[in-house]
RNA sequence: GUGGGUAUAGCUCAGUUGGUUAGAGCGUCAGGUUGUGGCCCUGAAGGCCGUGGGUUCGAGUCCCAUUACUCACCCCA
């Protein structure tokens, strides 16, 4: 038995109907919001990634699938997307254009990390990106477009928590200031804090363990440290939420494990869906696209697990799950009312009728039972006798009524179907 | 990469302190006279009890290993 890759997905229909939900909002609010739809590939180069999600986070040293083409070109499955759509902005002369660009993506996402509740190796992310604007306004925009997309698919529970990171300039200031704090009380931490002081001390301000949270409570604070321009951006970020009507709080705990990340960062968070709660996360960017080649140009943007937005819709979500059967299963009784049925059935479906009919050779009970459990509206009954005589049973499901229609009459066939099953 | 939990039919699960041919419900398929679904009844198919070792006269049951699933750490959407 050959199994499916570890960390896969099969989405079966009753389920792919979720998915097709949110896939909609994603269109649906990228269309109000004037973003437009951008495709790129499954493959970039591994270079692409080590550059512009950074040579030392966990993505790029452990988690990416990497393997060397036949050229002996090393390639990576986009462990993201932000790092392709900076690419594709560059390599498309998309950044001498007209400015902002916004642009959104549905995709799937590879990393190979242990699977668990809201994580998988092979996930799915709507992306928007903002590009060629620096101004708070196009942070509040892009949130305000996460936020909207949350509320079309009307998940509750959902919290909004921002924080600012700084540029690189007070971001260093700040992180000397942390590892400092940090130093000093480095017996009481965690064994993986006490490394991150090393690699990553902003990480310890959301560990886990309890010891860490209470000693991070009282670390610096990243908006403490700001300089002037990142504080007002700040400030001007949060005006301009609370305008909008959009609810926020301020988490200096938010912390993104993406290099290219600057200034803002946020998180939208999801009660009850296990330890992975964070289920659309982003963050300004301005020094990614120069990073990998292409021109100054700031950038901001988010990505929405769509895993994890599914498994959040069990808690409630304005989805509805519509079963409807076909408006009609033909039951065929024999050789040549099977030919007949074949074709009436092909003529109703191109008129806008859904029919169906036998194709696995049921008795005339079986395929009434099957009719019945496909939940078809009308079931019309063809056999010998009603090729002969020119008559036959138009059975509506539901009450049981019986119609007496010609099969060659698809004309009152269709209209009884229409009058009827309104 | 590190821990915990789980593994019996397509699905959800029973299976006594180890004891003969491993069960139920649901689902699937077929019947319940002549050409009419739902409810009900009957029957059938479907399991190397995750895999490999071990203990034992005897293992679905106990022990070890392994794999998968799952939850958590880590990481992140």
């Amino acid at each position: 038995m050959i199994q499916k890759p570890r960390g896969t997905l099969d989405i079966l229909p009753g389920e792919s109907k979720k998915w097709q939900f949110i896939e909609s909002a994603c269109r649906k609010v990228c269309k109000k919001h004037g973003f437009g739809e951008i495709r790129f590939p499954t493959f970039e180069e591994t270079q692409l990634f080590a550059r512009g999600v950074g040579d030392t986070t966990d993505v790029v040293q452990k988690e990416m699938y990497t393997f060397t083409d036949r050229d002996g070109t090393s390639y990576t499955l986009r462990p993201e997307g932000t790092a392709s759509v900076a690419r594709a902005v560059i390599e498309n002369g998309l950044a001498g254009g007209t400015m902002p660009l916004k642009l959104f993506y549905i995709i799937n996402c590879f990393r190979h990390e242990r699977p668990q509740a809201g994580r998988y190796r092979e996930f799915y992310q709507f992306g928007a990106e903002l590009f060629g604007a620096t101004s708070p306004s196009a942070d509040a925009k892009l949130i305000l477009l996460a936020s909207d997309f949350l509320k079309e698919i009307g998940l509750k529970n959902i919290s909004l928590h921002i924080n600012s990171i700084g540029c690189p300039e007070c971001r260093s200031v700040y992180r000397d200031a942390l590892v400092k704090y940090f130093s000093q009380k480095k017996e009481d931490l965690c064994q993986t804090c006490r490394s991150r002081l090393e690699t990553n001390p902003l990480r310890i301000l959301d560990c886990k363990s309890p010891i860490c949270k209470g000693i991070a409570a009282d670390a610096p604070k990243t908006i403490d440290y700001l300089c002037q321009s990142c504080k007002e951006h700040f400030d001007g970020l949060k005006e301009r939420l609370s305008e909008v009507g959009i609810d926020y709080t301020v988490d200096c705990n938010i912390v993104r494990g993406l290099d290219y990340y600057s200034r803002t960062v946020f998180e939208f968070i999801s009660e009850g869906i296990g330890a992975q709660s964070t289920v659309c996360g982003g963050g300004r960017y301005d020094g990614l696209v120069s990073q990998i080649g292409g021109p100054e140009l700031a950038g901001i943007g988010f990505a929405a697990g769509i895993n994890r937005l599914v498994l959040s819709m069990e808690n409630g979500s304005s989805f509805k799950d519509e079963e409807e059967g076909p408006d009609l299963y033909i039951a065929a009784i024999g050789e040549k009312a099977s030919v007949k049925a074949n074709g009436l059935c092909a003529k109703l479906s191109d008129l806008g009728i859904v029919s169906e009919t036998d194709l696995v050779g049921r008795s005339l009970k079986a395929q009434m039972k099957y009719a019945n459990k496909i939940d078809a509206a009308f079931t019309l009954i063809l056999g010998d006798g009603e090729l002969q005589t020119g008559r036959a049973q138009l059975r509506n499901m539901k009450t049981g009524d019986q119609f007496d229609v010609s099969p060659d009459d698809i004309e009152s066939i269709i209209k009884i179907v229409k009058r009827e099953g309104v």
